[in-house]
DNA sequence: CGTCTGAGTTACGTCAACGTAAATTCCCAT
DNA sequence: ATGGGAATTTACGTTGACGTAACTCAGACG
């Protein structure tokens, strides 16, 4: 079970890609919970798990917040039902937005396109012109 | 023709649900080039249309730096070829970080619906709970 | 003519998500 | 014990996209 090693903050920022900084920051906004040893934090497997969800969360433009409310119902436990229902709509909401945002974006990428085909023959043309004033 | 017609700053306020400050800092960015007359900014259907853009463009996380960029193509005249080539290639790339940001999209959809189903399941076990303590 | 409204300018304030610098503190090898 | 390297804490700096306050100015209206 070297799966539920503990680790350093330098192995987590190497292993990740983030620096110590954001680690420390993500800690004091209660997204990571890293034991305390002394001074030193040793982080678990269960911070590493949540660590790689709130990178691919703010890959697609997740706020840290919004981050610690889908984390809360990832690592929802033995809580009220209320909570747990409440978190449930936040997570339905963001669902429909997001698959919203992905038909936008499917949209203008083909609009783009349609543009970019436009400015391919207008680079050609010119490119013509160019050729022939020689 | 009340296509081209020409708007004051409130009329696009209230057409495009943005901010006064939010025009005035637009044209200060170059994004809007509205006519000024005298005192006062009037916009026309060109306005209109970046703006348009300007506003899809933001919906999906482009700065606005990049949806400068990307009117300039948009608008491009009888510029230089090395110009448009350029810009050409800015929206190319802009192009494939879009389509591989709606894949990351599309998982993270799948994901996160499989995650609720889950806590689905929970929230229907919990009211069972709670009904048969009653 | 006074004033009220809407637009404009100037300039400082804000919020998120860290960066960065300075000043400890801790452990360890020399 | 003494320097050398990490890690930590504290706190101020930064960037983008505006918000907001204070003041000026131009017309419109009674």
């Amino acid at each position: 079970m070297t799966d539920d090693r503990i680790m350093t903050i330098r192995e987590m920022c190497d292993s990740y890609d983030v620096t110590p900084r954001t680690l420390r920051f993500y800690e004091a906004k209660e997204l990571l919970f890293p034991i305390r040893e002394g001074q030193k934090r040793l982080f678990t497997k269960r911070d590493r798990a949540r660590l790689k969800l709130i990178l691919r969360g703010k890959r697609f433009g997740f706020s840290l917040e919004e981050i610690r409310q889908l984390l809360d119902l990832y690592h929802m436990g033995d809580q009220q039902q209320t909570q747990l229902a409440r978190t449930y709509e936040i997570a339905q909401q963001r669902l429909s937005d997001m698959e919203e945002q992905r038909d936008e974006l499917n949209q203008a990428i083909d609009e783009l396109k349609e543009q970019m085909r436009w400015g391919e023959k207008m680079l050609a043309s010119m490119d013509q012109a160019k050729k022939a004033a020689e």
